[in-house]
DNA sequence: ACCTGGTGTCACCAGTCGGTGATATACATC
DNA sequence: GATGTATATCACCGACTGGTGACACCAGGT
């Protein structure tokens, strides 16, 4: 083996990721990270310490959130909210759909707490304040939980479909299927948008 | 130890119980089991023959989807479909909030497949399309969505509030975060059902 | 040439895993 | 009491786990 410390450490990394996406999270260990990079294990202990520091490290070097495009780029000024609500529920679900990796670590982080997975779970966290943030109209406590629950929804069907699970018939790994849950979301948003707004009016 | 099969054979499957929820479903293996039940892990070999002949009998003997109050009972016949709808919700979030294993069976159930987590996924999915059927509108698959998207929801951030993961600021674990949540959803779901009704109408 | 420190390889440890064969013990039947 | 059978116990296996110590190698500096 070639002699240069940082191109075992990134071989590690990255082979832990492809571990972790191949194997899922219950086949993540010591041994098998040192196999799966191809590497003796004492160097993992060597460059990281312990699996704890190996996983720390994952979580700082590697892009665990799925970047979710910018959202509000090319958004005209008037757009209306619930249509930003929607987009936010809706391109936050479609980041995950597209990244295995960061599936499985919302798995993990439903069953285990770790350097990684709470490391994750703040990258999350921040990047769903963001978006909210910049939805401008924050502080209507009752939209946010609505937003909120729609994505803990969708990514729940999500991991569903991951393994052919469906709920009530629902089978989101089918793109129609999709499509039809997308219509769905985006209505049911709009009508609770316009409701809350009558409502306003009223006072 | 007394000589009585079937008393053993329920030492080993509450044994089993009790695993799950105290070390989660990533504890569960065959000399964990034994261990947990105080018996000798041949034992479980004789009675059940395997891993999957255990979680397979502890499927079908145990009572694994905790049981929904029978929610329409009480229910007068002209009570409105969205509070039905309401309540298929909230009863299905609160019944899996009372029960931890249900809890662990459910994450169990996103990462691996086996006896136990295919028949408590179809255990789930008959108790939720009873409900829907009794809920005497079904053909309106948009509202069977959303109502499936939102206790989706609801099982994301039980599970979530289980080891303190927040979701935008939402802990599921406080009783005064339920409140509101099932507020929202009990709003959401009733103008929903008012905005399919008005155009119902327009037709 | 010699040492030094960073790097990689190997062998090994105790503990646990799933799984099995042989044997002891209790109980019902004769 | 003798026999047979179902039940329980014990001892063991190979494979794997996380973890560690000893050693071989190869650079650069003196």
């Amino acid at each position: 083996m070639k002699r240069d410390s940082e191109k075992t450490r990134q071989r590690i990394l990255s082979g832990l990721e492809t571990l972790i996406t191949r194997e899922g999270f219950t086949g993540v260990g010591m041994n098998a990270a040192a196999r799966e990079a191809g590497v003796d294990k004492v160097l993992i202990y060597r460059y990281f310490g312990s699996m704890g520091g190996l996983l720390e490290a994952f979580a700082n070097e590697k892009k665990l959130c799925p970047r979710m495009e910018d959202i509000f780029d090319n958004l005209p000024d008037d757009t209306p909210h619930h249509e930003i609500a929607t987009r936010i529920v809706l391109d936050h679900s479609r980041a995950l759909q597209k990244s295995p990796l960061a599936q499985e670590l919302v798995c993990w982080k439903l069953t285990e707490q770790n350097p990684l997975t709470i490391a994750f779970g703040k990258s999350m966290e921040q990047s769903g304040m963001r978006a909210l943030a910049e939805m401008g109209i924050i502080p209507d406590e009752e939209i946010v939980t609505l937003v909120t629950v729609l994505i803990c929804g969708l990514q729940h069907l999500i991991l569903r479909g991951r393994n052919n699970n469906p709920m009530m018939n629902i089978d989101y790994s089918k793109p129609e299927t999709r499509e039809k849950v997308e219509r769905v979301i985006s209505s049911v948003i709009k009508t609770f948008f316009e409701s809350r707004e009558g409502e306003s009016e009223k006072l």
